[in-house]
DNA sequence: GTATGTGTTGAT
DNA sequence: TCAACACATACG
């Protein structure tokens, strides 16, 4: 897709055609998004219509972000039947049902308050602080994944030794130096290192990642079976390898499945939005 | 001055 | 209900 460097430039383009001329105007670049519209100054508007009436959302830098924002107030104002740009809350799962139960104990001009103040994350951090504490919920677990902002490291389809008895996964060289470089560092020459990786449904797995020098190759070991057998990975199974953006640097692992969902607070991601 | 958000209209 | 377009005005 579009690198920001392309898209940042391609705005400019636009803000100056704007600017020069003060009162000329040339065409905007349409959202694929619902409830996106583009702004003279190349950010998006996110707006959502109720009772024939325009409610606005505010201005964003990104694209997807005022997506999300749409998303947001989709959801506030109609329920379960909300059309939505990403993969809607669902109750099913605890930050689904967190995040839905914030929704519905605040009206929906403080939503859209704080879609347009963009403290709507924050906020819903904060209620799942609260709720964590009164749930008996780990903190640590409450504020993982559906939040966070993550890139795509890599993927790999899972050979027939990756999922047999070796207890071992082959990470490709070139993935390897390329996204683990950090701690490849520690996992050469020495007795590797202990990461820990969450899946989609918040678990933590923790694997040995070493470098073995009779094969030169590096990999996941120590815990990996367990994780082989319990999503009954086969070989040609594709999995993926996330990191949050942020100063954690928290690592995901996920199986990809037949649509591998954009979540709909996480930063875009199947579309390689990657910074 | 620029950024934000509204007035308005035609399409779906 | 929705986005495109033009533009008024809020804002720093």
């Amino acid at each position: 897709m579009e690198s920001g460097a392309v898209r940042v430039a391609f705005d400019s383009s636009l803000e100056a055609e704007y600017s020069a001329a003060g009162t000329t105007y040339s065409k905007l670049p349409s959202s694929r998004y619902r409830g996106v519209v583009p702004q003279p100054n190349g950010r998006w508007g996110a707006q959502i219509y109720k009772r024939q009436k325009r409610v606005w959302l505010g201005t964003f830098v990104d694209e997807a972000e005022a997506a999300r924002a749409y998303d947001v107030a989709a959801q506030r104002f109609r329920g379960r039947d909300a059309v939505t740009n990403f993969v809607p809350l669902s109750a099913e799962d605890e930050e689904g049902a967190l995040a839905l139960a914030f929704l519905a104990k605040h009206s929906k001009a403080e939503i859209v308050d704080m879609l347009r103040k963009h403290t709507f994350l924050d906020e819903l951090r904060h209620s799942k602080r609260a709720s964590a504490g009164a749930f008996g919920v780990s903190r640590r677990r409450a504020q993982s994944y559906h939040e966070t902002a993550r890139v795509m490291l890599f993927e790999k389809a899972v050979t027939p030794s990756d999922v047999g008895k070796l207890n071992r996964l082959v990470i490709p060289k070139q993935h390897a130096e390329t996204h683990f470089q950090f701690w490849s560092g520690t996992a050469e020459g020495s007795k590797g290192v202990l990461l820990n990786f969450e899946d989609a449904a918040g678990k933590v797995w923790r694997f040995r990642y070493s470098y073995w020098n009779s094969s030169q190759s590096y990999v996941l070991t120590k815990g990996w079976i367990r994780f082989v057998k319990e999503k009954n990975l086969k070989p040609g199974d594709v999995i993926r390898f996330w990191q949050s953006t942020g100063p954690e640097k928290q690592l995901y692992i996920e199986r990809r499945d037949a649509e591998s969902p954009v979540r709909l607070f996480g930063v875009n991601i199947s579309e390689g939005q990657a910074g």
